[in-house]
RNA sequence: GCCGGAGUGCUCAAACUGGUAAAGAGGAUCGACUCAAAAUCGAUUGUCCUUCGGGACUUGUGGGUUCGACUCCCACCUCCGGCACCA
């Protein structure tokens, strides 16, 4: 079935009736032939302004999917961002938008660096090779890309500028350097931003990851945790779970900071808290096995033993362990107290592993009837839990009486902690501020404590700062000199960029590849001149991708980053596409460049990507694909066997684009099949009608009329499904019926002068509206019947004469149920349609003899009688 | 546990603002063409009952609002995604 053997071949074109002879649908062929015209012809090339042939007259549009990464060849999922994309694009442009949509790849990373490791092969080498791999597959697909505006994050032309970024955020304070407790994965040898943690697993590798106290590279990301928060209403169309995921991520809480004083070593420690309101509750106080002060603590006391146990034992536990949900809380007295500032109690303290070192102080006061983590402590240590809190009709029930009220609470809570919010609430238990609610409690606490110094208002943010640095090769150095004089030296922009040297040994050794090469990393201090050493480590790759939007609209550019003009014409990208994986990492990262380096005065874009578009994942027998499974699809042979426009055409058929689906073989045939369909019937209708005859008006009656009629409803739905809805699926369906509709009346409507135009203008309009799925065969079809190329054509607008019509069929219900249709005309008065209505026998037979108590017309659409 | 999203024929799905449930595709069955098969063109295809005119039922389950509910409200079940000792 796929590769016809001759014979087969020959009796099918023989077979054929009023085909061609010799011909048949090749979308090998066809496909071809259309690509060469597009790539010779330049189809898709977009000049900045300034340029002579920049059209200023159009609106721009900015339609851009997420750069692959290179590796191997391309899967089903990039078809399908770019599939989605390129309609998108080619509707656009068609609308009369000035669009720009290139490409480019995500080049450096480490799935080329372990390949050479294992092989040898020089990274740079296996990059380019899959580039080209993915190049030449793009260009297959027919993808209407620009391609004078194509990158590769690795090029030299390309990583300068990446690291004239990082001085730029290095120059602002948003870069720089600490020593910090960072997440170390054993097997790709580098630590990992937070966002590349996930349950304490390596996003990449999945290996459980450790922690280390290391001095790294860090972007200041969480300066903009509000900005990145409040910045959500400058998008248009993002999706609504995205935006979710990012607020979650970024965690913002507010609450108070509370001191806690600790006489023995006169400290102060400070503990974050949302909610100030219990604070009289607080029966015990809690440090992470993390906290500096722990052993210092423990030190002297009966317990330093113990505590220096369990600091060690934390130590070695995963966070995965400690994260567990059914472990028992765990902990050792410290054989200290702290005085709870608001009642001058001393309260016992205690380490635990279940107060985390990376969140809010590392330490924290312990309000066991509020927290159920707290309470679940309180319970192993037989710690008092003290109700400070309930529910406005317990308090009320209790007639004032704190004693009873707290014991209502207990019984109430039933072995648990209350944790409830609201302003339903009343204080009990706590001194001056008995019976305020809990919010007003919040705002007269947090103010008591600031009138003392003892705490204040304060917000806490679960984002942590961008940790840059990767102790791998493959990625861009970062541009910064050790200096024994003058310190840190930033790399001098003029000496930009920074090359990656050659190296012999790619293997991960728990520092830089980059440090055995000696000759690189001893240099000239750019400051003093004297003897200085290279960072040896290299930028997190989601750096590279975080800019790269900026760099297509000006990739030439030897002198800046981008030139301005370029940029504040293009920018923001009006629709992005991708997968939802990215969610929180890449999207998040690009929002932080856009503001920073607006911020720094180098861009005007305080939002890189408008509306987003993500797309659902595709699976095959139920699962995600992967090569382990062997469950993979490969574009490249599906390509092969139906033609691109056939594989196109399906991912965007098989369902709703944001949903996922299930790839299916026959599904990709019976699309292939609907194509073959219009190639033969454009063919067929080339014989047998004459161009030119336009309509020249329709005929007010018969088939010409309903097949004109069907293709301005073809081409109404067409456009309200491709936008605002992306609902491609049901866009393809209506060519298809377009399509179906055209075979069913074309036998009768040869021959006549206004049948022969109506079937053309069919067939024509189904080649232009499938042109955004199918660009290949929507130009053949559109060239073939109408001699013009389709893409120069703007879209059709449907005709409302023809959308129109002069009856409808009147649904008729007699309480609630359907009985029957009758035609009607479309100025019907209700009392007309009544009138239809009641003398149906269908209907009659089914009110007479009864009472009809109520009438209800919808005018255009039905008629419902109810009948007692 | 918390926050989202979704449950519709044999399968993927459609139904946009409360108004004909199942458009389109796949699969299946039948017919035309053929010596035959494939391809192609066409017909049928939610379930049950039927005196063949029709009738009853049907959108995860149970209830509600309404002349009318896949659509709105309440409760529950299942699946998918995200977050999760975040103080």
């Amino acid at each position: 079935m796929t590769s016809p053997g001759q014979d087969d071949a020959a009796q099918a074109e023989r077979g054929s009736g009023a085909e061609a002879e010799g011909e048949r649908y090749d979308p090998r062929e066809l496909e071809r032939r259309w690509q060469l015209i597009w790539e010779a012809e330049g189809t898709w090339e977009v000049s900045n302004p300034g340029a002579p042939e920049f059209d200023a007259s159009k609106p721009k549009n900015y339609v851009l999917e997420m750069l692959p990464y290179p590796s191997g060849e391309p899967h089903v999922g990039h078809l399908k961002t770019y599939s989605v994309g390129d309609a998108i694009a080619h509707f656009r442009r068609r609308r009369g938008f000035n669009v720009v949509h290139p490409m480019g790849y995500d080049a450096f990373g480490l799935p080329a660096e372990n390949n050479a490791i294992k092989t040898g092969e020089h990274p740079r080498e296996a990059t380019e090779k899959s580039i080209a791999v993915f190049r030449e597959q793009f260009k297959r697909w027919g993808i209407s890309l620009d391609w004078t505006r194509e990158l590769g994050t690795h090029e030299p032309a390309y990583y300068r500028w990446t690291q004239w970024i990082f001085l730029k955020l290095f120059e602002k304070g948003l870069a720089y350097r600490e020593e910090a407790p960072v997440q170390w994965c054993p097997v790709d040898a580098t630590v990992l931003a937070n966002e590349q943690v996930i349950d304490g697993h390596c996003e990449r590798c999945g290996s459980l990851v450790e922690q280390r106290r290391l001095e790294q590279w860090f972007f200041r990301i969480t300066d903009y945790a509000d900005r990145l928060l409040a910045d959500f209403d400058l998008l248009e169309s993002w999706p609504e779970n995205v935006i979710t995921m990012q607020r979650n991520w970024i965690g913002r809480s507010e609450g108070a900071e509370v001191v806690f004083r600790q006489d023995d070593l006169d400290l102060g420690f400070t503990v974050f808290t949302t909610r100030p309101d219990t604070l009289f509750g607080a029966t015990f106080f809690v440090m992470a096995p993390e906290h500096p002060d722990v052993l210092r603590l423990a030190e002297g006391t009966e317990h330093e033993q113990a505590v220096r146990d369990y600091v060690n034992e934390a130590a070695r536990t995963s966070t995965e362990d400690r994260a567990s949900e059914e472990r028992q809380k765990t902990g050792v007295p410290l054989g200290r107290e702290v005085t709870n500032p608001v009642n001058g109690e001393r309260i016992p303290m205690f380490v635990a592993d279940y107060v985390l070192m990376e969140y809010g102080t590392g330490a924290i006061m312990a309000v066991p009837a509020h927290d159920q983590r707290d309470f679940e402590f309180a319970k192993a240590f037989e710690l008092p839990v003290r109700y400070v809190v309930v529910p406005a009709a317990i308090y009320d029930g209790a007639g004032g009486d704190p004693a009873k009220a707290a014991e209502t609470a207990r019984e109430a809570a039933e072995g648990a902690a209350f944790v409830e919010h609201s302003d339903d609430e009343r204080l009990i238990d706590s001194g001056e501020f008995d019976g305020l609610n809990s919010p007003e409690a919040i705002e007269r606490i947090t103010a008591w404590l600031g009138e003392r110094d003892l705490g204040e208002a304060a917000v806490n943010y679960r984002l942590r700062d961008w940790l840059v640095s990767r102790q791998r090769y493959w990625g861009a150095p970062i541009p910064i000199v050790y200096c024994d004089q003058c310190g840190i030296v930033p790399v001098p922009t003029d000496q930009l960029p920074v090359l990656l040297p050659e190296i012999e040994d790619y293997a991960p050794s728990g520092r830089s590849p980059l440090a055995a090469a000696e000759d690189w990393v001893s240099t000239e201090c750019p400051n003093c001149g004297g003897s200085a050493r290279r960072e040896t480590d290299t930028m997190d790759t989601f750096v590279d991708s975080s800019w790269y939007f900026l760099r297509y609209l000006d990739p030439r550019n030897d002198e800046q980053a981008w030139g301005r003009d370029a940029v504040e014409y293009w920018m923001p990208v009006d629709q992005y596409i991708g997968g939802v994986e990215h969610a929180i990492l890449h999207l998040m990262y690009a929002r932080f460049f856009c503001k920073a380096l607006s911020d720094i005065g180098v861009l005007d874009a305080q939002e890189p990507f408008t509306n987003l578009f993500a797309q659902g994942m595709i699976t095959r027998d139920g699962a995600k694909m992967s090569k382990s499974k062997g469950n993979t699809v490969s574009p490249a042979e599906i390509v092969d066997r139906v033609g691109a426009d056939a594989a196109r055409t399906y991912i965007c058929f098989m369902g709703p684009p944001v949903k996922g689906g299930d790839w299916n073989d026959q599904g990709v045939e019976g699309v292939h099949h609907f194509l073959a369909r219009l190639w033969r019937l454009s063919r067929e209708v080339d014989e047998r009608t004459e161009p030119g005859a336009g309509p020249g008006g329709a005929p007010e009656h018969g088939p010409a009329r309903d097949l004109l009629a069907k293709a301005h409803w073809a081409i109404d739905k067409v456009t309200r499904d491709i936008e605002p809805r992306f609902q491609f699926n049901t866009a393809i369906a209506a060519v298809m019926e377009l399509v179906n509709e055209i075979y069913r009346l074309k036998d009768e409507l040869y021959g006549d002068p206004a049948g022969d135009a109506a079937v053309r203008f069919a067939t024509c309009t189904a080649a232009s509206l499938i042109f955004p799925f199918a660009p290949h065969l929507g130009s053949d079809v559109y060239e073939l019947l109408n001699g013009e190329r389709v893409w120069e054509q703007p879209w059709p607008e449907a005709d409302p004469g023809l959308l129109a019509s002069d009856t409808f069929p009147l649904v008729v219900q007699v309480n609630g149920k359907l009985r029957d249709r009758v035609e009607a005309g479309s100025g019907a008065s209700e009392q007309e349609l009544l009138e239809l209505a009641r003398a149906s026998d269908r209907v009659r037979a089914h009110i007479d003899g009864k009472q009809v108590v109520k009438e209800i017309v919808v005018p255009g659409k039905l008629v419902n009688l109810v009948v007692r």
